[in-house]
DNA sequence: GCATTATTTCCATATTTATGGAAATATAGA
DNA sequence: TCTATATTTCCATAAATATGGAAATAATGC
């Protein structure tokens, strides 16, 4: 992965509104949420709103597809997972107390 | 970890030449490298780099300390750990496409 | 074709961020 | 104390980013 690549992708997460957007948007899963769900739920303006995803869209985080009048945003898990394993080998490098617990799948947690 | 702590620390990395230093003193490891040192290896004025330095430090992703009269900067591993770990909880969301093979420790890799 | 709804584009404005020279500060050694 | 070195702070400037209303575009159903 490139370096510029991933400065994109982390200026486009690296802001209160987006960041909310993106993990909205992992909770809704593959079928992902139009627009106006993301605004009504985030309380964002739509012409800002349609600025943010832009750019998370321009990063490659997120993706959309129109469906009748509305356009569905989902989140681009491929891409995360390459930008989080990036930050991984190059910002942790073998690191040992950078790395151990992740804990990737937490909703496994709360079953005991 | 609060959503504010992890918007900061992305904005701190956000940026290709921040993106640059954390990476160097990573590979630095716990000794880490006096600013002059890093100016010099990426070619960054010493009015720049401090500057950057400073948006590092105040994300909690570098520590600094005096040695004489260098000022050595380190990276911060756990933050990085805790930020990643947020990531993946937050943004992945136990999705398996997600988490698979971050590929923690590459320095084992080509020990066939 | 017309009205309605969803979203984007346009635009002005405000705010934040990045850059680097020059001066200031701090540390150390002669 | 004087000088050299390391780093930061100050400052002006440039560039990028964020915000949201108003108008434009697109899709649907009547």
């Amino acid at each position: 992965m490139e370096t510029t690549t991933a400065v994109t992708q982390l200026s486009a997460i690296a802001q209160e509104a987006r960041l909310e957007i993106f993990r909205l948007l992992v909770q809704a899963g593959a079928e992902g949420l139009p627009a106006g769900s993301i605004g009504e739920q985030l309380k964002i303006p739509a012409s800002t709103l349609s600025f943010h995803l832009k750019e998370l869209t321009h990063a490659g985080l997120t993706s959309s597809r129109q469906v009748s009048r509305f356009i569905y945003y989902t989140a681009n898990y491929e891409a995360m997972n390459t930008l989080l394993a990036y930050l991984t080998q190059n910002c942790c490098a073998g690191q040992a107390v950078c790395c151990p617990d992740l804990n990737c799948h937490p909703e496994t947690e709360n079953n005991p």
